[in-house]
DNA sequence: ATGTGGATTTTTAGATTTAAAAAAGCAATA
DNA sequence: TATTGCTTTTTTAAATCTAAAAATCCACAT
């Protein structure tokens, strides 16, 4: 079932309306309104909707247009293992694993990825501007791309850890910080309901995005939006480092607590506390050594298959 | 005499090296060697030796390669006219000065851009490629670009400013802070340079860029790149709203005093004072407004051609 | 009046080709 | 033996074309 890359990723979208509860049992799914929502034309939205009618998630009525068929129950839980949420750039992927546990020398030409990994030229073209966007390759004066060796080791680990130590507690004490009810009540959800959930099923990827993204929320009320971007970059490094990695998921139900604490003191209106939790909390995390387990340098030339 | 863009760089770089002093008359410039240091191959390298000989700077004797010709003199005056070492990509300034006043939607197709500007695909893929990457633009599900309100107004400039009130100095007080000598004597000279020159007769692109590298270097001392990268980020942002504004050459000369005095305390290995000097510095920028006027309110619509 | 269904138009990604630019190779020379 | 000058090979940017995808439009049903 071949279909256009944006109505898999709105199919998805509309899959998470579902489930969550905010679209019910037989609930109109008005065209427009979605697509509105979503930021794009009515096309690819009636294409997903399709979709989802023919997996049996939504039913079609002549001239009216899709409802929501049935309550969340097997139905919902096939479509979600189709949905792969994460899983989005592989090539990507790879290629920064691949720079991580120095498969790839620091320097080539396109040409050379081109072959190595099988891709077309644009593909790779797609993969290093992401990487050049992510801050760990450049292009060359002249031909070829280099490499660069921010975040190889679990140094960098506590280096980005103590920049947010600086950046994420003075950013509650900026002059425009504001609170926002919105943003700390549905944090407060999506921890509480981490929490609720059997920690070890979860799988790593939300671990690590929930994390990444009670962080960036809050660091959004100070209104400074270079302080925001910052950290965003950061942790976009971080994420490459993380996920070559296990995370302990015995460290993640005390972050989850501590994030908690951190939102009760903020809408107390106790600003300089939660700024000084927040510095505690993320303390916590680069004293107790990592959150994570190096491996790599142990495992990384078990299969080495793509070396030349 | 069109030659291609790789030479043309290169071409200044050698002009840099004459003129500075580090090649000095008569001396012999070995291809590979040159070609090592800039990371390129010897043809492009060649190709700008012929164009300095060309332009009577460099000298060349058959079989033997080029030499330093002439002592820095109207020659050199002259060449580095043709230099323009800033002026590099205007369409990208065009696009981001007409985005800062409003000349454009938030939304727009590649198309648009294409026929507003005259460009080809290839070049408006170039320019949105580097607005994305510096962070104020961004591609939209389905067709289409998105460009962030980020940077747009004065208020921008305070949060940059405060954003590196914070980082600059507490880079200083990193556990992995080292002095590099060849950095702050660098800096130094560049300093004294200024201070010599009549700073009204310095073009105003210079002023920034010296002014933005001798803290981009300073921070690369305290060896965690992600501050290092952090600060070259907002500064390119920063550039963005300083291109478009008036230097206040006044507050140069004492900006320039402020840099050296830093570089004295650093070399003297009282780190904590050059943080605290550091931070006075910046706060001096934020305090006395910004060091710019901002004046496109007022003159922006001027001339209004490209309007539809 | 709003929203659907489908047709039409616009926009863009991808493949292919061409020419320019850069890198690599090699004989000749100091 | 290192370096030049020139040649050959490789790499890439740019232009063109084609098909897919998304946006827009419009008649019609609710």
């Amino acid at each position: 079932m071949r279909s256009s890359q944006l109505a898999q990723t709105i199919a998805n979208e509309i899959t998470l309306l579902v489930t969550s509860g905010e679209l019910g049992v037989g609930e109109h799914l008005k065209t427009q309104q979605l697509a509105d929502r979503f930021g794009v034309s009515r096309s690819p939205v009636r294409e997903a909707m399709d979709m989802l009618a023919g997996q049996g998630l939504l039913e079609q009525k002549e001239n009216r247009g899709f409802f929501v068929k049935e309550a969340p129950g097997a139905i919902v839980e096939r479509v979600r293992e189709d949905a792969e949420p994460f899983e989005v750039a592989n090539d990507y992927q790879r290629l920064a694993e691949d720079w991580l546990t120095d498969r790839i020398p620091a320097e080539v030409t396109e040409q050379t990825l081109r072959e190595r990994y099988g891709l077309t030229k644009s593909q790779v073209n797609d993969v290093l501007m992401r990487a050049s966007r992510e801050g760990w390759a450049e292009r060359k004066q002249g031909y070829g791309w280099r490499f660069l060796p921010v975040a190889k080791t679990p140094q960098a680990f506590e280096q980005i850890y103590r920049f947010r130590m600086l950046i994420e507690p003075a950013a509650m004490l900026e002059p425009e910080f504001a609170l926002d009810r919105k943003i700390i009540e549905e944090q407060r959800r999506t921890q509480l309901r981490m929490l609720d959930t059997d920690i070890e099923r979860l799988p790593a990827e939300r671990l690590l995005h929930n994390g990444a993204l009670f962080h960036e929320e809050l660091i959004k009320m100070s209104n400074n939006p270079f302080f925001h971007i910052s950290l965003v970059r950061v942790n976009r490094m971080r994420r490459l480092l993380e996920y070559r990695s296990r995370v302990d998921r015995s460290r993640t139900v005390r972050q989850c607590q501590e994030h908690l604490e951190i939102l009760d003191l903020l809408e107390r209106g106790e600003v300089v506390e939660a700024s000084y939790a927040m510095r505690r909390h993320l303390g916590g995390a680069l004293s107790k050594k990592s959150p994570v387990t190096w491996s790599w340098s142990h495992q990384a030339h078990e299969k080495d298959g793509l070396e030349k």
